[in-house]
Order: C-alpha cells, then sequence, then structure tokens
DNA sequence: GGTTGCTTTGAATCTCGGT
DNA sequence: GACCGAGATTCAAAGCAAC
C-alpha cells in the first residue's frame, strides 16, 4: 500500500488518517500540511442584521464530546505525523483561537519546534453581526520543524522575498484573494459548497513554495477539498492526502485530474503580500 | 492592605504577584490586563509560585521539565485572577508563540472564555538576522471573560468604531507607533533601556478602552515599565500594579507621578488602525 | 462592452426577558 | 431549562441583472 502511494505524483487516499498514517514508511514525508477540525462549539443560530440566516459549520467531523477528546484527538495524528516526517522535515497547523491553543500546546509537548506563527489576515472576514465582540479577522498558522536541533528544514527565503518588495518576508500575509467565495469556491450541482471550510489556493501556495523544493513529498492528513493536492500540482510538488469523507475524496480526485501539472511553476503569486 | 489599595487611583505595589493577589477581595475587579514573562530561562518568575518546584529543576532543565513549570506559573497566577475579577471580569493576555499557545490552554481549562484573539502587527519588527525564519511581525493578545454565559461583559462597541473609519474595528491591530523605540522608551542615566519588553503606550490605550469605562479597577499582575497603570491614569481608571521587582517598581511610580489624570479622556488614539 | 446597483455570503464559540 | 417573540444588529467582495 505504502509502496503504491509513493509512486504516485498526486494520490488522494480514503481512509481515517491515522490508520492510514501509521500504514507509511517512517521519515518519508518532507512537509506536512494540516488543515484539521477546529471544534467550533456553536451554540444558537445566527441571524444577520437582515434576518438571513448564517449557514454555520454543523458538520459531523467537527464534533468532540470535550476539550479532553479534542486533546487526544490532535496528539494522536499529531503523533503518527510526527512519525513519517523526515527529521528535518516541518509541519504547518491552521486554525482559529477555538483550537489553536490547544494545537500549538500538543505541538510543543510532542517535540515539534515552532519556527514561526505565522498570521492570515483576511479581507473580507464575516462581520461580528451583534456588536459585541471586535470583528475575528484573521486565522492563525504554526510553522514547525519535527526536530528542534535540525537547521537544515527547507525554507525558500530569497524565492519568498518577492511577496514583500524584495524585503525579508513577514509573518503577516495579506490574501487578497476572496475567502474562497468566488469561482474557487467548490459548488455542488445545486449551487451549494461542497466543503464549509474550503482553503483559498493563494495560502496553500505561500505555504508550499516557502517550505519545500519541486519534487518533495508533502502530506495532507485532512484533504477537505483538496486545496493542498491542487497546489502541489501547480507547483510540482508530490502529495499524498488523506480524506474520510467520500464525497470529499470524489471532489478533491477530480480537481486534481483538471490541473495541468506544473502549471504555476514559472510564475508567482499575485494575491499575497506582507503588512505594513 | 487591600482596603488601603483600592483607595488610590492607580497604585504599585511591591511584591510577588500571587502572593498580593490572595490578599484582594474576590470579584473586586473588572479587568485585568496581563503581560507574563515570555521567555522560560526566566528562573525568578518561575520559582515564586512553587518554591518545592525550584530544588527539583535546578540542575536539570531540560524543555519538557520547563514547559510543566511554566503550565504550574501560568495556572497558578492566572486562578488567582480569576478569583478576584468580577464574573462579567475579563482578561487579556499578551504573549508570542514561545508562550500564548501555554497560556491560552490553561486559560480556556481554567474556565475563561475567549472572545477574541487580537493580532498585534508591528510596523517595525526585529528582523530575522540569519534569514532562516519569516520576519516575526505579530504578538497575540487574548481577551477572555471570565464566566461563559456572562454576556454583560464591557465592550465599548461603538467608541472602537473610530479606530476603523466609523466601521466595526477588527481584531488585527496596527500600531503604528514605533514599538516603544522613541522618547516613550524609558531609559536610565546609561541611556539603556530599564524593561526590556516595554509595550506601546497605544497598545494599552485600546484595551483599556476596549474593555472598561471610567472609574473601572484594572488589574496588572506584572507591571514592569508600568505601562498598563500610566495608560490607566490618562483615561481615568483606577489600577493596581503588583511587580516583584525593586527597579521596576521605583521606575514606575516615578512614571505614574509625571502624568496628569485624565489628559487623554478627550481625543482618540491616533497611533492605531484595522487592516486592509 | 462597460457601468451601476441590488443580492448573496463567508470556520461565528454573536441577546434578552417573559412564560 | 426550553421555548417564543421582540428588538437590535453587518462588512467586503462576488454574482448577476438591468441599463
Amino acid at each position: 500500500m505504502p509502496e503504491r502511494l509513493m509512486r504516485h505524483e498526486q494520490t488522494i487516499v480514503r481512509g481515517d488518517c491515522i490508520e492510514v498514517l501509521s500504514e507509511l514508511e517512517p521519515e518519508s514525508i518532507d512537509m506536512c500540511f494540516a488543515d484539521p477540525p477546529y471544534n467550533l462549539q456553536l451554540r444558537d443560530s445566527l441571524h444577520r442584521p437582515d434576518r438571513s440566516l448564517v449557514e454555520a459549520v454543523d458538520d459531523e467531523w467537527d464534533k468532540f464530546d470535550s476539550m479532553a477528546a479534542y486533546d487526544r484527538f490532535t496528539e494522536a495524528w499529531m503523533s503518527e505525523v510526527r512519525r513519517v516526517l523526515k527529521p528535518n522535515g516541518t509541519l504547518w497547523v491552521i486554525g482559529t483561537y477555538h483550537n489553536i491553543y490547544r494545537v500549538g500546546t500538543v505541538l510543543m509537548d510532542l517535540g515539534f519546534w515552532i519556527l514561526n506563527d505565522v498570521v492570515w489576515i483576511k479581507s473580507n472576514p464575516m462581520p461580528n453581526f451583534r456588536g459585541v465582540r471586535f470583528t475575528n479577522a484573521s486565522e492563525t498558522l504554526i510553522w514547525a520543524v519535527r526536530d528542534k536541533d535540525r537547521k537544515d528544514y527547507t525554507f525558500n527565503y530569497e524565492h519568498m522575498k518577492r511577496y514583500n518588495d524584495g524585503k525579508q518576508m513577514r509573518s503577516d500575509w495579506y490574501v487578497r484573494e476572496p475567502v474562497c467565495s468566488g469561482s474557487e469556491r467548490i459548488r455542488d450541482e445545486n449551487g451549494d459548497k461542497v466543503h464549509s471550510t474550503q482553503k483559498p489556493e493563494a495560502l496553500l501556495r505561500m505555504v508550499v513554495e516557502a517550505s519545500t523544493n519541486p519534487g518533495d513529498l508533502v502530506l495532507d492528513p485532512f484533504v477537505g477539498s483538496g486545496t493542498t493536492a491542487a497546489v502541489c500540482r501547480k507547483l510540482g510538488r508530490r502529495c499524498l492526502g488523506i480524506e474520510m469523507i467520500d464525497e470529499y475524496v470524489e471532489v478533491a480526485r477530480k480537481r486534481l485530474a483538471a490541473i495541468e501539472p506544473g502549471c504555476w511553476l514559472e510564475d508567482e503569486c499575485p494575491q499575497v503580500a506582507a503588512g505594513e
């Protein structure tokens, strides 16, 4: 099974992420990007001032019995990821305040060494309709190397300068591309979004360009709509994605099939810039 | 002792933060701003809450032990803060990726309910000199209410709109004032900075204006250079600050004495704006 | 073909008082 | 504690229809 996986340039495997990970060779992955469930704890329904209903994330995969259960889930998948990462491999995890503190703590406790906390600043965040908090305008990406003392992780420092006018790239990223509400958003025949939390390709592009080289093997334990694999295909990186839900697997595979490999290798990513 | 403290408009108490907190009345504080030590090498700060711990880790300061010690330290001061906060009182904690994940996890586990994670975007961050990471361009402020179901915490929603062109204020704050490198930075007779992590007054001003009303009582368990108390004095808020190190106590008290109470009440804070 | 104005929507821990 | 009704509450960008 692992043998077969490695030969493909980009592969989406259907299955439970921890089970599939346990079959993989140790120290075989160059970089892992993980977009785990955020464990949102939404209580009542929410209406906009115009009385329209906000379509909430109510997927079963985002429900956990307790914070302790979420911590155990995090530790389970992340320790498997650590096992299959090369010692100088790096892990990215994205989250919001609902889960990122739990994730960051587990990550440190497992021995990962944090390199940066990147802030994705949204140009069009959903406002706080009731006016009881600040607009939640960002998500956080933790970037960490597997082993603390490995200094030879991949970071394309000079390359990333292009996103900050030739100066050292900063950890605050402004993704001008909309938050997946445009033509990039994958919808079904009814016009409904297929996945409730699809990530923009521009964001993943920064992650992949920064921390991998062409030909590297990227792991995505929570494929969802398949953005990571799609970006890897466009940038000439290999990718192994794992997804539990049949519908998402199909969507991601179809998405991959429509992409010409390496089509992004020559140009740069115009939708992202550093702050100030 | 607590009686005497409360009568003063702004007071800096010299002493161990947990000991002083334990003498305070429960549910007497409207808002707490905490800037705890980030650096795990600050053993003096860490051994205070649990003296028996000091001997145990003295010569074996490996990473796991220091993380656990930092967590215990965090839990110690934060649970005392929770005791003295009013049920609808709020807590702000500032940190970087070195400590904010530990702090956020402890905070949730103690029962605080996160309202926002505010990102302080720096206009002049220190570059990464060796070019092995992204420039660390932000710090994180967690804002949380003591009791999950209290909706009546103080949030001056309409007031804060002034910092985003009359629209709902966002959670990404651009402090245009340099990071305390100008005349605001407190220096000794040799021109050396007195405190290594002095926070800009513009940042604290946003915190105080957003989550308190004039006359409210603010707690700062880690006074340092005294920015919180100084801003409270300028904004007509009462403040109780706690600081262990004599030199900092002196500096903060001298700083307070030079401030005309309420001098900022009329105008707004010109150095901060929302993103985009 | 370009412009204007209306409609829709996005990982959201988003009210309060009476019965 | 659940249910219900009144009342207060939103920003940016995409999509689309109309002109």
